[in-house]
DNA sequence: GGCTCAATTGAAAATGATTTTCATTTATAA
DNA sequence: TTATAAATGAAAATCATTTTCAATTGAGCC
């Protein structure tokens, strides 16, 4: 999903697409890397300087209500985002904790664990958060120099 | 693993047991729930009110960096502590979204698919956070009413 | 049982993240 | 172009967490 589709999406949702919102879905969009409000906030400083902070967490929780972020949870924060490629789609994700790049995977196969979850333990189970850690290869490469 | 062993644990690595440690431990584990540090100090305010928030936060980072606690990631905060009950043991929460209550279980079976992750992205891998969310049956009961 | 001392505690202040408030501006549809 | 509801930004408010520091206390030692 690119940028431009992100705010198409956002208008037929009756949402107006102001230069600010453009700006931050800009910034989200052209980042591998999971990102927090205040990344959000100092990478708009270089191209889009006098954007509110605050006009940042208001527009992630327009794009998360609307679907068209995901959230990593990783780490310490589990308030970082990410553009979500395929809306609807389900997906997890690997990321690097050296620099944050995130890479995406739809094969969890976790429904015979769910199933065998359910029926031992009586709950019923709704959904489920998988994420893996490590590190990319460029990372491991400054690493071992 | 008990309270009581939490307790003697802290000792053997140099730590005092003070009673509002103990009662902090006894709070932790006589709880199926997660708790968040308020959730610990308002159900401290009962049997053993006078304890300090700070005390709180201060006795769970112990407990953590002493391998003695679980963290939940579920819902919104990143937050929320259990007692250990095996320390060192790989495992994974099923969290009931209704009460907290949360289930344990040690088969994840992730290794394939790490695997996999790992020839197909070029990442190394080092770890993984999975949960599985849901309702228990008590709490579907309540809804079903 | 008392003595000593570093570890621990609690109150208050400081910090940091997020949300609310409200007057002003603006995107959009007519 | 105009009308209008939605969106913005600055500042204040709120909430979670950490720091500071003086007073207290657990645990080893006599
Ligand atoms: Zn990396
Ligand atoms: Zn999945
Ligand atoms: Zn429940
Ligand atoms: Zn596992």
């Amino acid at each position: 999903m690119t940028g431009k589709s992100i705010g198409l999406q956002l208008r037929r949702n009756g949402f107006k697409l102001t230069p600010q919102r453009r700006a931050i879905i800009d910034v989200i969009s052209g980042s591998e890397e999971h990102l927090t409000p205040s990344d959000i906030y100092s990478r708009l400083q270089h191209k889009y300087p006098g954007i509110g902070l605050v006009t940042v967490y208001r527009t992630l929780e327009l794009l998360e209500n609307s679907g068209l972020l995901c959230e990593v949870h990783i780490g310490d924060t589990c308030r970082s985002y990410l553009k979500r490629k395929r809306p609807g789609e389900h997906h997890h994700h690997l990321v690097c904790a050296g620099c944050g790049k995130v890479v995406d995977f739809v094969d969890c196969e976790l429904g015979d664990l769910e199933n065998r979850l359910t029926s031992e333990t009586g709950f019923s189970i709704d959904s489920h958060l998988l994420e893996f850690m490590g590190r990319c290869a460029s990372c491991r490469k400054l690493v071992s120099k």
